[in-house]
DNA sequence: CTCCCGATAT
DNA sequence: ATATCAGGAG
């Protein structure tokens, strides 16, 4: 089977499983949704979420963020770890979007990459959720280390990765991909143990059909 | 390549 | 105790 077949396969037994996936994050405007996944860095979505439920309450637009001293931006996100360059970071973005962009997230990739703390991971997550725009692949964790596993793809690099499974995963589903894989390893085929046992895919991994033919032999 | 870093599951 | 969590910059 090639590659592209197996991925239409996956495609077709995770949307079977989780339909239309949503964002895990919680937001309200794109800006929101901005901030958010810059402080989804190494860190649980379900901690962004407690984070962000009360600082947006106090602020929660570019113009708020660029005038709030980085001191202050800190205590908010400091649960979420890299507390420090990720306050510097938000501060430095927020002025960006106020002097070059009267206000407003840029939908570009370009645009987007150039702002502190914004690389191809957050860009592809902001505009997928916010516009369906699909120029490229969201890659973070789940999806490297699943994609790995799979078969799917070789490394380390999210450059690399992203790049291999364009080839592979049809356009119309380059948004969902990345969803499938990461509900899927956060729910089943986890990091430090993978049940493969319990997964839909074992017979579509190479990691799980190992593991699988392992068990059998007893 | 290293550094950034707190919270949580195992 | 340690690995891991919707990464990015220098």
């Amino acid at each position: 089977m090639t590659k592209k077949q197996k991925t239409k396969k996956i495609i077709k037994i995770m949307n079977d499983k989780f339909g239309n996936p949503e964002c895990a994050l919680n937001f309200t405007t794109p800006f929101e949704l901005l901030v958010a996944v810059i402080l989804s860095a190494q860190c649980t979505d379900k901690r962004v979420n407690i984070v962000t439920e009360e600082m947006y309450k106090h602020v929660n637009t570019p113009e708020a963020f660029a005038a709030m001293p980085v001191e202050e931006i800190e205590r908010h996100i400091k649960s979420t770890g890299f507390y420090r360059n990720k306050a510097k970071n938000i501060k430095a973005a927020s002025m960006e979007i106020v002097e070059k962009y009267n206000g407003e997230v840029p939908q570009g990739m370009d645009e987007l990459t150039a702002l502190a703390g914004v690389g191809r991971k957050t860009a592809n997550v902001v505009r997928g959720e916010v516009w369906r725009l699909a120029s490229g692949i969201t890659v973070d964790t789940h999806v490297k280390r699943l994609t790995n596993l799979i078969g799917l793809v070789k490394g380390d690099n999210p450059i690399i990765i992203e790049r291999e499974l364009m080839e592979i995963v049809p356009q119309d589903h380059w948004i969902d991909f990345s969803h499938y894989l990461i509900l899927q390893g956060r729910d089943v085929c986890v990091a430090r143990r993978p049940r493969c046992t319990e997964c839909e895919l074992n017979e579509l991994c190479n990691y799980g059909r190992k593991i699988m033919r392992n068990l059998s032999k007893k």
